[in-house]
DNA sequence: AAGCCAGACAACCGCGAAGCT
DNA sequence: TAGCTTCGCGGTTGTCTGGCT
């Protein structure tokens, strides 16, 4: 189809951005939003094409980004994530609030990915390389299970990923009138683009939610959840919930859940029509199967990637460096603080993408 | 101090999908 | 319905920086 022809015109500039552009850029969009980023080059005064402008403000310049280093827990999610969707980057993006497709896209590829082919995990199928015949313990059954499980995780999420998109559409009109202000600070900006921080979409979280089923069943006792359609249940009544379904306060945290205490944004998602679609669509195609699901009833297959969900926020790549000592260092708060750590830091993600469910009667 | 190299990250490019007329 | 425009995504490249020799 027909091919944008912005970026071709000659003189327009490329490369690194200039503080002047970004400042320029950011006052436009502050004043009238982005509109249109094919005219919004013209209209700000920018010699860029309006992908440049897009990229820089998506990329960089957005107020509600957050920069810096990634956190255990924000690695743990891309990992598990990327071996359910593959290099999707921004459907993996969309559960990482604040992570750009392109900064997660970067991290996986500079740091995440050799570590793992370090380990001797290929980081395509997360699987050992040395196992390259065989998932799931070799077992070809297994295998297939874990194939369904991972294409009916995808579906799901991406499907959760557009209504991620679609919401920033219903709360966040891309052309907001935004006053007189002409300050550019990114607090100003954080309340007034069309780019404001989206709201956990806490019960649609299906990763949370197939966390939710494991954890719930195997590690906390009385506030366990039912049964894993529990995660679906408010589309029954249409109830948009103050709290998580079911699953415990640990494990919201974990899965960096951001419960939204005005939810307001949830309220104007409320009347959105696409809304109700998806979740028909949802109510069609996902309670059924997940009904059915049962798993092995001591859990041992999930205890190794429990410990891991409960490593405390904070901990970064120089605390997991792997003496030689090789003493166990499991402290009271179930994280780890040993020598090893690195190695059961990754054990653990290696075991939870594993981990598959080998008792299901799913499929 | 200079040159080289590798890592990290910003930015570009090409493609496909969706929307509009 | 076809053709065009616009947007978003993912792969790739370019540039900067810090470490090493």
């Amino acid at each position: 189809m027909g091919r944008s022809p912005c970026c071709e015109k000659e003189g327009l500039k490329k490369g690194p951005w200039t503080p002047e552009e970004d400042q320029k850029l950011l006052a436009y969009i502050e004043e009238y939003g982005h509109g249109s980023w094919r005219a919004l080059p013209t209209k700000a005064g920018l010699q860029r094409c309006g992908k440049s402008c897009r990229l820089r403000w998506i990329n960089y310049l957005r107020p509600d980004i957050k920069r810096g280093n990634f956190t255990l827990r924000e690695e743990q999610t891309i990992i598990q994530l990327h071996a359910l969707l593959g290099n999707r980057w921004s459907a993996i993006a969309a559960h990482l609030p604040k992570r750009t497709d392109n900064e997660i896209k970067n991290y996986w590829n500079t740091h995440l990915k050799k570590r793992l082919t370090k380990m001797g995990i290929d980081p395509v199928t997360h699987k050992p390389k040395t196992d390259a015949l065989g998932s799931a313990g070799g077992n070809p059954k297994d295998a297939a299970n874990l194939s369904h499980i991972a294409q009916w995780e995808s579906a799901r999420l991406e499907a959760e990923a557009r209504l991620v998109r679609e919401s920033k559409l219903v709360s966040n009109p891309p052309q907001i009138q935004l006053g007189s202000s002409t300050s550019t600070s990114s607090a100003s900006l954080a309340n007034k683009t069309a780019t404001a921080p989206l709201p956990r979409l806490q019960c649609l979280d299906v990763l949370k939610a197939w966390q939710g089923v494991v954890t719930g069943l195997f590690t906390f006792g009385t506030d366990n959840l039912d049964s894993p359609t529990s995660t679906l249940n408010f589309l029954e009544n249409n109830a948009i919930p103050t709290s998580t379904v079911g699953f415990n306060d640990n494990f919201v945290g974990n899965m960096n859940i951001e419960p939204d205490t005005s939810g307001s944004e949830w309220k104007s998602l409320e009347k959105s029509s696409q809304l109700q679609e998806l979740k028909e669509k949802m109510e069609n195609s996902m309670v059924a199967p997940m009904q059915e699901v049962t798993y092995p009833e001591d859990g041992s297959w999930f205890h190794e990637s429990f410990r891991a969900e409960n490593m405390i926020e904070g901990y970064n790549d120089e605390m997991m460096v792997c003496d030689s000592g090789g003493q166990n260092g499991e402290n009271l708060n179930g994280g780890y603080g040993g020598d090893c750590d690195q190695e059961k830091y990754w054990n653990s993600i290696v075991n939870f993408v594993n981990a598959s469910p080998a008792g299901s009667t799913v499929f």
